[in-house]
DNA sequence: GCCGTTTTCGGCCCGACTGTTTTCAGTCG
C-alpha cells in the first residue's frame, strides 16, 4: 500500500506551490487531496486499478492523472519540474514558526535566502530588518524560532502531550473563574501527535483566566497575549496555547477548536445549506441574524440536523454522512473491556512481580489478565527460557487459586527471528494460554522478507494475536514495511486477531488501519503493552486510538467476558488439533 | 486544484493576534 507515499508527494507539491505564490486554493486543493489519500482506508494501487480515483472527494480529473501516472512510472514529471523551479532549502524555511509563504518569497527576492542556514546568516548581519515590510522584532522573532527549530519536534506524540495539558488543566480548573476546561484540537480527538497543546476554558471573565495562566510556575515565555487567546512556552520547551469563552459560547467554540478542521468545514457547508452560519461565537440564521442556543456542542449539531458526533471520529472520513443516515458506530469504551491481553513482570522486563500486576489489573475491574513476558530471543528484555516458563506457570497457577475468581492467564510475547522462526518448540507453545508474536528486531529488512516473516507468524497455527504489527514509535520510528492489507487478509481468514498496542509511544495499529481491519472481519484486541502496575492505565490510549478507528466493541476479543473469552482460546486450540490430525 | 438539486464559471471558512503600517498583510489554527 503506497498512499502514504503518495500523499506525500502531493504535500510536497502544496509545498513547493505555496513558496512559489501560487494560487492558495490550488494549494489547498493539494493538500486537501493529499489528506483524502492519507485516510483512505483500501491500497491507492488498488483504487487506481478500479479507476475509482475520480470517485474520492477532493480527487479531479488532474490529480487522478497524476496519481495514475506516479504509480505506474514511479515518477511524476509535473513535481520533477516543480523542483527544479525552487532550491530544494527554501521550502525548508516554512518549517519555521511564523514564517510563511510569503515571507519565505520576500526573504529569497530580496535578500537571496535560499535556505535555513542563508536565513540564519541574514538574522545574524541584521539584514532582514532592511527588508520593507519587515523589522526589528520580526528579526529577534525569527532568530529565536530558529534557535528552538531543532530542538522542538515538529508533532509531540500524544503520551508527552496529554500529560501536560492534563496537568495544566488540573491547575487552571482550581482557578475560582474557570467553570469548565478541556482539550482542544487533536489532543482532543486523541490523535497520536499532536501539533500544540490546545486547551479551551469557559469563564464569565477569560481575561482574569488568562491572567492567570501566564503566571502559572512553569511558563518561561508569553509569546502571545490578548483577551481571549494565550500562548506560552514552558520551562520544559512545549508551547501551550489557552483559549478563553463566555460560557454562552463554550460549545460552539469548543466545536471549532476542536476541529478537525475538515470536520469544521463540512459541518459549515451542512450550516449554510440551511440558511445558518456557524463560526466559534454561535450558529445563527442568515435572514434574520438571530442566534441560536450554542451552550453546548450537542446545541451545534441539532442546528445542522444531526447527533452529536464524538470528538475521536472528527476528521471528515465519512462521520458526517454516516450521522446524516443515523448510522454512527457504537464506539467502544474503556468499560467494555474485560481484560489486558498484554502485560510484562519483572520475570522479563516488568518492574513488578506477577502479583501485583494481577492486584492492579483487578483493581481496574478486570475479569482476567494475560500474562506475556518475552521469549527467550529478546535476549535485551531477559526474555524466559523454556525452563523459567514452566517456573512461572506455577506462580501463575497460585495466583489463581489466591485471586479467585479473577483470572491470571499464561500468555508469551513470541519473538519472529529474521528467518521467521519461532523461539519455542511447539510442544511448548501448546502449553501456553495465549501465544502472542512480536516483530522487535530486524525491522529494516526490505518489504518482502519483513512481510513473509509476518504472514509466517499470523499463519503459524499456533498464534493467536499478532502484536503491534509494524513495530513504529509515534514520531520516532517509522513502522517496518509490512504489507499489512495481506497481513490483515491472512489475519481474517486465519482467525489470528491483531493488536492495537495503547503503549502511546506505539499505538500500533494506527486508527486508519484499524478500520481497516474492522471491514475485513479481523478480530482485534487492545492492550496495555505494560511494563509497570500504573503501565496498565496506558490502555485508555488504545481504547481511543480504536475509536478513531471506529472500532466497536463487538470488534474487539478482550471485551468479551471470562467465559466467551476462555471459549474462543479452546475453540483455537481444538482447531489446531483437528488440523494436525488432518495433516498426520 | 475541485466542485455544482438555481451554477461548467466563479466561488472556495474566518477570526485573533502580531508587526509594520497610516489602514493592513501575514500567519495560524
Amino acid at each position: 500500500m503506497r498512499n502514504a507515499e503518495v500523499a506525500r508527494l502531493f504535500e510536497d507539491i502544496a509545498d513547493i506551490l505555496e513558496v512559489q505564490g501560487d494560487s492558495g486554493f490550488r494549494v489547498r486543493a493539494y493538500r486537501e487531496a493529499a489528506r483524502q489519500i492519507a485516510g483512505l482506508r483500501e491500497p491507492i494501487e488498488q483504487v487506481a486499478a478500479a479507476g475509482g480515483l475520480e470517485a474520492i472527494p477532493g480527487i479531479g480529473k488532474a490529480i487522478a492523472a497524476k496519481i495514475d501516472e506516479y504509480l505506474r512510472t514511479g515518477h511524476l514529471a509535473y513535481y520533477e519540474r516543480l523542483r527544479e523551479q525552487v532550491p530544494p532549502g527554501l521550502v525548508a524555511l516554512l518549517q519555521v514558526p511564523g514564517l510563511g509563504p510569503r515571507t519565505a518569497q520576500l526573504l529569497h527576492q530580496e535578500l537571496g535566502v535560499e535556505s535555513l542556514d542563508d536565513l540564519r546568516a541574514a538574522i545574524a548581519a541584521h539584514r532582514l530588518r532592511s527588508v520593507r515590510g519587515l523589522g526589528a522584532k520580526t528579526e529577534e522573532r525569527l532568530a529565536r524560532e530558529l534557535e528552538r527549530l531543532h530542538e522542538s519536534a515538529r508533532r509531540l506524540p500524544l503520551g508527552v502531550a496529554r500529560p501536560v495539558a492534563e496537568q495544566v488543566m488540573a491547575m487552571l480548573g482550581e482557578h475560582p473563574a474557570v467553570l469548565q476546561i478541556e482539550p482542544g484540537g487533536s489532543l482532543r480527538r486523541w490523535r497520536d501527535s499532536v501539533g500544540d497543546i490546545d486547551l479551551l476554558a469557559a469563564s464569565p471573565d477569560p481575561e482574569a483566566v488568562m491572567a492567570a495562566f501566564v503566571a502559572l510556575p512553569f511558563v518561561r515565555e508569553v509569546l502571545s497575549q490578548g483577551p481571549t487567546f494565550t500562548r506560552v512556552l514552558r520551562t520544559d520547551g512545549l508551547g501551550v496555547d489557552l483559549r478563553g469563552v463566555r460560557p454562552e459560547f463554550w460549545g460552539t467554540a469548543l466545536h471549532h477548536f476542536t476541529g478537525s478542521r475538515a470536520h469544521s468545514i463540512r459541518l459549515r457547508d451542512l450550516a449554510n445549506e440551511r440558511g445558518l452560519k456557524l463560526n466559534e461565537y454561535g450558529i445563527f440564521r442568515m435572514d434574520t441574524g438571530e442566534r441560536l442556543p450554542g451552550a453546548t456542542e450537542e446545541d451545534v449539531y441539532a442546528a445542522v440536523g444531526l447527533p452529536w458526533i464524538p470528538p475521536e471520529l472528527r476528521e471528515d472520513r465519512g462521520e458526517i454522512e454516516a450521522a446524516l443516515a443515523g448510522h454512527l458506530p457504537h464506539l467502544i469504551e474503556q468499560d467494555d473491556l474485560r481484560g489486558d491481553l498484554h502485560v510484562h513482570t519483572n520475570w522479563s522486563d516488568g518492574n513488578a512481580p506477577p502479583e501485583r500486576m494481577a492486584e492492579a489489573a483487578r483493581a481496574l475491574g478486570y475479569e482476567y489478565l494475560v500474562i506475556t513476558d518475552h521469549s527467550a530471543g529478546l535476549g535485551v528484555a531477559n526474555g524466559l527460557s523454556v525452563e523459567r516458563l514452566r517456573a512461572q506457570r506455577q506462580v501463575i497457577d497460585r495466583l489463581n487459586q489466591e485471586y479467585a475468581p479473577f483470572h491470571v492467564l499464561q500468555g508469551i510475547e513470541m519473538e519472529i527471528r529474521a528467518d521467521g522462526a519461532l523461539d519455542y518448540p511447539d510442544a511448548v507453545l501448546r502449553e501456553l494460554d495465549l501465544v502472542s508474536i512480536s516483530l522487535h528486531s530486524n525491522l529494516r529488512q526490505d518489504p518482502e522478507r519483513v512481510t513473509a516473516r509476518a504472514l509466517a507468524a499470523v499463519e503459524h497455527p499456533l498464534t493467536d494475536v499478532f502484536n503491534h504489527p509494524t513495530g513504529r514509535l509515534v514520531e520516532k520510528r517509522r513502522g517496518a514495511d509490512v504489507d499489512l492489507e495481506a497481513v490483515l487478509q491472512v489475519a481474517a481468514r486465519t482467525g489470528t486477531a491483531v493488536e492495537i498496542n495503547g503503549t502511546p509511544e506505539r499505538l500500533d495499529l494506527d486508527d486508519v488501519w484499524a478500520r481497516r481491519a474492522t471491514e475485513l472481519g479481523v478480530l482485534l484486541v487492545i492492550t496495555s503493552d505494560a511494563h509497570s502496575p500504573e503501565g496498565l492505565q496506558s490502555i485508555r490510549y488504545g481504547v481511543m486510538q480504536a475509536r478513531r478507528g471506529w472500532v466497536e466493541a463487538r470488534h474487539v476479543l478482550n471485551t468479551r467476558p471470562y467465559a466467551a473469552f476462555r471459549a474462543w482460546l479452546n475453540e483455537r486450540a481444538a482447531q489446531r488439533e483437528r488440523r494436525s490430525a488432518s495433516r498426520a
